[in-house]
DNA sequence: ATGCCTTTGTGAACACGTGCACAAAGATTG
DNA sequence: CAATCTTTGTGCACGTGTTCACAAAGGCAT
């Protein structure tokens, strides 16, 4: 039943809708190049355009956080910078575990993004013996067997899974168990949590399989072809009722 | 203006809702892993637990595609994951390019998820010359020089930008005037690109704001103090009209 | 001071996505 | 063949998100 309750449920929490919660990242993220810049204030005109969104939709959601604009002028950038950063909870520091430290896990430990806001890398932790000990961005790897140590030592609430498919639930029921309460999932793969824990999932291939859609769509578009039903009428698929792994249904079928 | 389209325009391309073609991956994991185990047919109520969706959802989604399910019985694994395929464009070959050869490019280069589906790394890319000729995931890098070239004798329409910030709007930039009409963005950065582009963003560190949002909620709720306004009246921050850039405004402000 | 000009903040209409609940369709059993 | 049972497909109501359009607010020039 509750296999993976990834979705937020309709908490709205504290009346920030949820679309807007995931759009303050990015007006932080331009608001912070401006006051590298050292620009003073800005429009919502301009941040909006700097932010790839509306200029209505960023009002109405600097709305829900309060009215932190000046008429006629528009927004203070360092003001900005420091609400949205508390409403966000980064003025704060998370410390965070990295578990799998395969290409991906190597990947995340070195990226940059994490440091410069209030994350902490705690700790990086693999399954394989091997790699303990082995400074991968300049932190040593533990080993999983330490997974729950770790996180209780650190008081580690956020978790990053980047282990193959097939351990990431195992994993993921370590880190809640110890105490994580927040999981970034990026193994193709739907986790199952209790209630109280949010899960949001990073998965690569379902971004491309969706370019791929319209992809599609374009080219077809001018081959025009596809629309009603080439050439599967809705028959029951009599094909075979026990088909071996493989599928002897065409993987590729050229237009 | 212009800068970023990232979203779908409201195209509701054929009728198939952005929403539901977002979850069309997920399906089609899951019924590729039933399939592997040979499960013959599978119904709304087991296949939506499987992929964590509400199961009318699931239905509703399916019943964009057709009517492919058979009432008191259920759908058929393998023309179901056919169809789904298809719909997806996963039935043809994707070549794809990465850019970006760092840390997150080869796990990119390496990840298996890629070329299960439809998708093939055409080649690999990266500015630095000194990468030129490295395999990565047995495919030996190419220098940046030769992308218009790579991209156009392989007929790559999909590419991949895994560059630092800085390079990445070049780079698509060029992609795009290369011929390439989709991307997915790893780079931390709103990309500008023409109309009949589409963008796809994968941002890390948003993700883990997202989470630290509301994390901090669920801890916040205990201590109690947040809601209205600490020590913020929205008086217009007259504490400086011109700051530098690493800002005066506390980084961090313990409660 | 007064009036003009710019830009915010938001009410209201609209579009989109979700979930319930149930009728219709088909399998299956006696 | 009829009754029953299961499961799909979908009409409908509701909640969420987006966009428009404009009044209110404030700066600025005269």
């Amino acid at each position: 039943m509750a296999t993976g309750r990834t979705h937020r449920p309709a908490t709205r929490s504290r009346g920030i809708p949820e679309a807007t919660v995931a759009r303050l990242p990015l007006y932080l993220r331009a608001l912070t190049a401006l006051s590298e810049r050292s620009v003073p204030t800005v429009s919502s005109e301009e941040l909006a355009s700097a932010a790839g969104v509306n200029s209505a939709k960023l009002r109405k959601d600097f709305s829900y956080l309060g009215s932190y604009g000046t008429r006629g002028v528009g927004y203070d950038v360092e003001y900005l910078v420091y609400q949205i950063s508390r409403e966000l909870g980064l003025t704060q520091d998370w410390p965070v575990v990295i578990v799998g430290i395969g290409n991906l896990g190597a990947a995340l430990a070195n990226y940059g993004g994490f440091a410069s806001r209030g994350f902490r890398v705690a700790a990086l932790i693999d399954a394989d013996p091997a790699m303990a000990g082995t400074p991968v961005a300049g932190i040593p790897v533990q080993h999983a067997d330490e997974l729950e140590q770790i996180v209780g030592d650190n008081g580690v609430s956020i978790g990053v899974i980047s282990t193959p498919a097939g351990a990431a639930q195992q994993v993921c029921d370590r880190l809640v168990a110890a105490g994580v309460t927040s999981i970034l999932n990026f193994a193709p793969t739907v986790l199952s949590v209790p209630d109280g824990v949010d899960v949001r999932k990073v998965d690569l291939s379902i971004e491309l399989q969706i370019l791929a859609f319209h992809e599609q769509r374009k080219s077809g578009d001018e081959t025009a072809e596809s629309s009603p039903d080439p050439a599967a009428p809705p028959v029951r698929s009599a094909a075979g009722s026990r088909k071996g792994p493989d599928g002897d249904m065409p993987a590729v079928m050229p237009a």
